[in-house]
DNA sequence: CCTATAACGAATATCGAAAATCTTCAGCGC
DNA sequence: GCGCTGAAGATTTTCGATATTCGTTATAGG
């Protein structure tokens, strides 16, 4: 892709950000990037295959930011047990904070989930593989002892999601969850301590 | 009530589950359940104050099924962390079951779910208290070792959202839960194990 | 090659009428 | 009076038809 092409990519993305953030995905239209950009809808259509693929884009880019906190604490220089809770919590805190103050981002979330996009998949795989990390890390240094670490992972997701799974900290908004995402997580540490 | 006044009540339970299994919940009106006692819809409310509270009473009916077989589940004479385990999956499938071949029951229980009736909430107090009587008698066995048996119950419920939801066991009704829902049994009995 | 205008088809919103349904109540037969 | 009903009231839901929006593409222009 020549440079040029690659700016108008960006400012596509950004415009749409932009209005997703302000105006929320449903009363976002591919003409109202198009004009934020000074283009015709069309010619949009020449940097993204569809709506579905900008869409995809900004999820990836709102995703991605759970993703990059989750990878910071899990490189943490602490003690695998520490961090493990950080990751329950904070992630939790994340998710939290997008229902509560950015709405919009929570429901563009809640649109790629409902409709099973690709991207979704990615940051499951994405945070699984950063919580298998943090599991390694706590066998490696005799913290933790388990059999499997994909297993043991896959359990540990499935005790989080009612703290980790945007739709559900939604639901349980009136609940106050902080306090108990941190008992899960002394909980699941236990679990697996040595 | 007088006796006859309690018949009848009975003859209308009777005929509103029928047809709530028959035509689920969306399908069956007053007028039905009426027709199917051989009486006007008219005198149906002389017996129930209103089509909700029919309905209340159903849902209480069918959730008391789980409620019993957790019950006893929990009485049995095995060790408490094989009673946590039973709980765990027992119930699970119980949910599954529900969900793919009485989908009546379960549409029903969705829509007392969605609009928060109280027969939920005696529902969740009823299964929270089961499972605090198997921790506690875990803990006076010597088998168990936790400090607030409440609080342990509810990361322990917390945990199990996924397995034990209606709406979430049908939502990831595609996966193969019943390994996880005991993958995670054993995981939570090793967490409080002393 | 790049862009815009115009247009197509599929959703989706709009809306008023019609039907269904929950609920109430005056009154009928015993 | 008592137990019940038929009819009526009051919402909701449904339906259908129209109109509009919106994603997308084809066509034409610079």
């Amino acid at each position: 892709m020549a440079v040029a092409a690659e700016q108008t990519h960006v400012m596509i993305m950004n415009a749409a950000e932009e209005h997703f953030r302000r105006y929320g995905y449903a009363k976002t239209t591919v003409a109202d990037i198009a004009k934020a950009c000074g283009m015709s809808p069309a010619n949009v259509y020449r940097f993204f295959d569809s709506k579905a693929a900008i869409v995809d884009a900004i999820a990836e880019l709102w995703l991605g930011e759970t993703v990059r906190a989750a990878k910071t604490i899990a490189s943490r220089g602490a003690p695998a047990a520490e961090r493990l809770e950080a990751y329950v919590v904070e992630v939790h805190r994340m998710m939290r904070d997008q229902y509560t103050n950015e709405s919009s981002v929570h429901e563009l979330c809640s649109v790629v989930i409902a409709e099973r996009r690709p991207v979704v998949q990615a940051y499951k795989n994405s945070m699984r593989s950063i919580l298998m990390d943090i599991l390694e890390d706590g066998r490696s240094g005799g913290e933790f002892a388990f059999d499997d670490t994909q297993e043991t992972a896959s359990v540990l997701d499935d005790a989080l999601i009612k703290f980790h799974h945007p739709n559900l900290v939604a639901e349980y908004h009136g609940e106050p969850l902080e306090d108990h995402a941190l008992r899960m997580a002394r909980l699941l540490t236990r679990a697996i301590a040595v």
